[in-house]
Order: structure tokens, then sequence, then C-alpha cells
DNA sequence: CCGTTGCGTTAGTCCAACTAACGATATACG
DNA sequence: CGTATATCGTTAGTTGGACTAACGCAACGG
């Protein structure tokens, strides 16, 4: 398997990248985070919308209206970076700021039916992307993929 | 398998991030990455270097001597950040930078005895680093999550 | 000889992740 | 009560990675 490569590509040159680098689990990780990211922006854009948008609705359709600070949590957006998002999602009418009558310093912040509209459209998009993204594996391979990421995910963030 | 963290977490909470975010493989990607990218990092910085450092450290050991245009290659640095990484580790003399007599276009790379040495010691680091990023995951598990991020890997550099 | 290509380098853009600090409000404690 | 402490939304700014544009120079191909 190693030299699958070789087949389509003339091994005569010393330019392929050593393989104690594609080996480590840390640096493929970053290489196809990259790509991925990649892939998924640009499909966003397409669609006129970036992933934190996503996130944020998403969030909101599942577990209902919520502060700006809870919606931080929710997502793992920081809440500096949360207030231009949500200004982006308020300006085209896909979530609605109100101030919150139980506790002044907070927003609530609720979603639209243009927001649910858009994040049907949204998960649509999504949804392609993550099949092109996996593309390469099986279903049960991707499966696998997503559970070994779950996993490994979980133990960082609950150990961070 | 849904709800095991609701054993050692009260769900009484609306707070938690929805599952329909927690499952798209794009997303556990990016924030796996992040995560591990800081370990890394922060793993790195302990032993006063960069990942870039290493990645071209272990390019020059195991391909031999390069042009810097090479290296890139190699290594995915883009050229236009190689010039830095280089002034870096030829600033501690872990790499010597020559002009190739051949083709004067070009500097030739070489590692030297120092480099070898320290990246030695980087390569044991990330060994570690690894070792804490992969924790939770048998070995079998370690191995097919490895070969799942290539072939993923492989899969979007030749679509590039 | 001239156009193209590759090289090293500089500068600068773009975006995500993250920190610091602010004024306003809410909560807890003495 | 009052005062400390914490939380909220917000603004501003930092850092680092990925990436582009353009330069002068050298090499190669006709």
């Amino acid at each position: 398997m190693i030299r699958a490569e070789a087949a389509d590509m003339p091994d005569d040159s010393p330019l392929k990248t050593p393989d104690r680098l594609r080996r480590r689990a840390s640096r493929l990780l970053s290489q196809l985070s990259t790509r991925s990211d990649r892939l998924i922006n640009e499909g966003l854009a397409r669609a006129d919308a970036r992933k934190w948008h996503y996130a944020v609705l998403a969030s909101l359709q599942e577990c209902g209206p919520a502060s700006q600070a809870e919606l931080s949590r929710r997502t793992g957006i920081y809440r500096s970076d949360m207030v231009g998002v949500l200004n982006e999602l308020a300006e085209r009418d896909l979530v609605e700021r109100a101030p919150d009558p139980d506790d002044r310093r907070r927003n609530v912040i609720t979603i639209s039916t243009q927001g649910r509209r858009h994040l049907r459209r949204l998960d649509k998009v999504l949804d392609d992307l993550n099949d092109e993204l996996l593309a390469p594996l099986s279903p049960a391979e991707r499966d696998q993929f997503v559970q070994l990421l779950t996993r490994l995910l979980d133990h960082h963030a609950r150990t961070s």
C-alpha cells in the first residue's frame, strides 16, 4: 500500500515527502483539516454563508433561544467573535436579537422563520460537502472515522 | 452511545452542543485539529522549536540536501515562508545554506550534525505528543485512524 | 537573442483563534 | 444596606497560518 503512488508516479526523484512526516497523526490531521476547511468555506460561500452561521443557526434550532454568551459555549465561538456573526445574521433577518427583560445584561437570540429555511438549505449543502470530503471512504469507514474523531475530541475537550 | 455523556453530566441544561454540529466530520476535524495544533505547538515551543523546523529537518535527513524550492514541495511549506524558517534554522546552525555551484539560482540546504541531534530530540518530543493526542485509542485504532486520514488526504491532494 | 520558466526573497492580504479591557448589570457576602 | 465579585455584550488588538503578488536574477529553449 505504501507504494501505491509509485504506480502513476515514477519514483526516480527524491522529491517525495518523507514518510516520517506523512505518518504523524498530528500532521495528517492539520493538513486534512486545512483542505476540509477550504472545501467547506468555498461551498458555504457559494451559498452565501459561513460556517459560523451554520453553527449558530443549528444551535438555536436544536436547543432554542439563548443569550450570546450561551451560544458561545454551545458552538465554541468566542464571544468576541459572536458579535459579528450575529450582526451578519440579524442583518439578513435570519435571527432576532432582543434585550432580555429578566436580565438586562443579556440579549436573547431567536431564530426566525427565514433562519429556519436558510438552515435547511445549509444542512443540505453541508451534507453534500461532507460527502465530498469523505468520498474515498465506505459508509462503515465513515462511521468509524467520525467515531474515532469524536472520541479523541471528547477526550481532549474534557482534559482541556 | 449518544447519551454516554449523560452519565457523568446532568442533562438538565440546554447548554450542550447540538448533536447535528457534533457529528459533522468537517467540524470534528477542524476542532480536533485546533487542539492538536495547540498541543504540538506548545510541546515544540517547550523544546524551542516549531513544527516547520521539524518538517524541514526531517525532510533533509530522509531525502538529503535540497534547494529551498524543493524543500517547499516536500514539506508543503510555501516558499515565501520557507525563507524565514531557514533563517531561524541557519541562525542556530542546525542547517547550512550554501549557493549551488551547478545552478546559481539555487541554495543548497544541508542538515548539520547539530541539526541531526536536534532532530532526534524533536522526534522524541513528537512521539510523546502524538501519544498524548491519540491517548484514548488502542494501538489498532491508532493505525486505522492514521490510515483513514492518509487515504482522505491522498484523495484530496490528488484532486487538488 | 528573446521569451519563458524557476529560483529566492520581500511585502502584504486574509482569516481564525485568542486576549484584554471596557461599561453596564446582576449576584453574593459581610 | 453596601461593596466586592462575576457575567454580559462589545470593541480593539495580537498572533500565527495559509496564501498571493511581484521583484531581480539566473537558466533553458527556441
